[in-house]
DNA sequence: GAACTATGCGGAA
DNA sequence: TCCGCCTAGTTCA
């Protein structure tokens, strides 16, 4: 379910608390025992993730690769310190990032799909956790440490202070330089990595050059990265575009104004963790819209309701074994 | 407690 | 094009 964005607010959670410490590494699933062995010990050098991949590089050119796919998600429990660049916990729409003091005394048990407890697919964190800026003791607070493992934990990843755990991931492997490298150089431009003109052009070619059509080029990771269900059904209706419109029949503007769109909702969804695609609604028409979970976007999920623009209702289409949702009137 | 669903993707057919 | 994989929440009986 994750889409580029989380798995950018996940790097960045690495980053700043496991990048630069020994890592303790297990597998309590059993099913990635080996790899965690290889691991354990090991000091966290750097963490890099391209589109729907994360890469932590460790000590010794190990190379842990993790996609989440759909179901996967990590848990962050203990001490965390909070990456300045990235929206809270309680992360509010509208509000920027909290930091430091205003989380040193919140202790969640009950996150959501969007704090920095859980990221991943929607579920609810199952796991303590304690913010803050300061690095101070668990022991006080009374809650366990090590925190309990619950369900199907894959990875184990702890400092002295933090716990990731990895539930549900579609890849989990360890990889050495060259093959990272591969990997990567299998991936379409992501907006985050590399130089910003080249990754545009980059898109713009790919596109241009494809009979396929649009609503599956934007979902293919080697056009361009980090881009998903949801993403894709927005960013064609925010575009008014036809989802089955060839890549070579896309006017070359038009694909430029995709990739710039996508530079655009990119960077909101890493900041606030939320796959805000309605940014251009006023503040009322957001707040009315983010009542509801399920009804948070143009037209991704809301088959058959009305169209926010047009009123037509809303068409659900199976395209490449996807859900594809889209309006025939804003989008013929 | 079963059935269904999901923001994904690789491989077999 | 279809199937299988992986996990957990939600919905329905």
């Amino acid at each position: 379910m994750p889409e580029g964005h989380s798995v950018h607010r996940i790097a960045r959670q690495f980053d700043r608390n496991f990048v630069g410490k020994a890592l303790r590494a297990s597998s309590p699933q059993g099913r990635f025992a080996e790899g965690a062995a290889v691991l354990d010990g090991r000091e966290a050098v750097s963490v890099q993730a391209v589109g729907k991949q994360m890469f932590l590089e460790t000590e010794g050119d190990v190379w842990l690769r993790v996609h989440l796919g759909l179901y996967g998600a990590w848990d962050f429990a203990g001490e965390i310190l909070i990456d300045p660049t990235i929206a809270s916990a309680n992360g509010r729409m509208g509000q920027t990032n909290q930091r430091g003091t205003d989380l040193d005394d919140v202790i969640l048990d009950d996150a959501g799909e969007n704090s920095l407890a859980s990221i991943g697919a929607p579920r609810r964190a199952r796991v303590h956790v304690r913010m803050s800026e300061q690095t101070k003791g668990l022991a006080d607070e009374g809650l366990e440490w090590p925190p309990p493992i619950v369900g199907q934990v894959r990875l184990r990843l702890m400092t002295d202070i933090t716990v990731a755990d990895l539930r549900g991931p579609t890849a989990c492997v360890l990889q050495t330089p060259e093959e990272m490298l591969a990997t990567v150089a299998k991936l379409g431009p992501d907006p985050l990595v590399g130089d910003p003109i080249e990754n545009e052009e980059r898109f713009v070619r790919a596109v241009r050059k494809k009979q396929t059509v649009i609503a599956l080029l934007l979902m293919d990771q080697s056009v361009v990265s980090g881009i998903g269900n949801v993403y894709r059904a927005e960013m064609l209706f925010r575009r008014r575009l036809n989802p089955h419109t060839p890549g070579r029949d896309v006017p070359e503007e038009i694909v430029r104004e995709l990739w710039r769109d996508w530079v655009r909702l990119l960077a909101i969804g890493v900041e606030t963790g939320q796959m805000m695609t309605m940014d251009d609604l006023s503040a009322e028409q957001y707040r009315a819209a983010m009542a509801s979970r399920d009804d948070r976007h143009w037209v991704y999920h809301r088959a058959g309701l009305p169209c926010r623009v047009c009123g037509t209702e809303i068409v659900l289409e199976e395209i490449g074994a996807r859900k594809l949702y889209w309006c025939p009137r804003c989008q013929a």
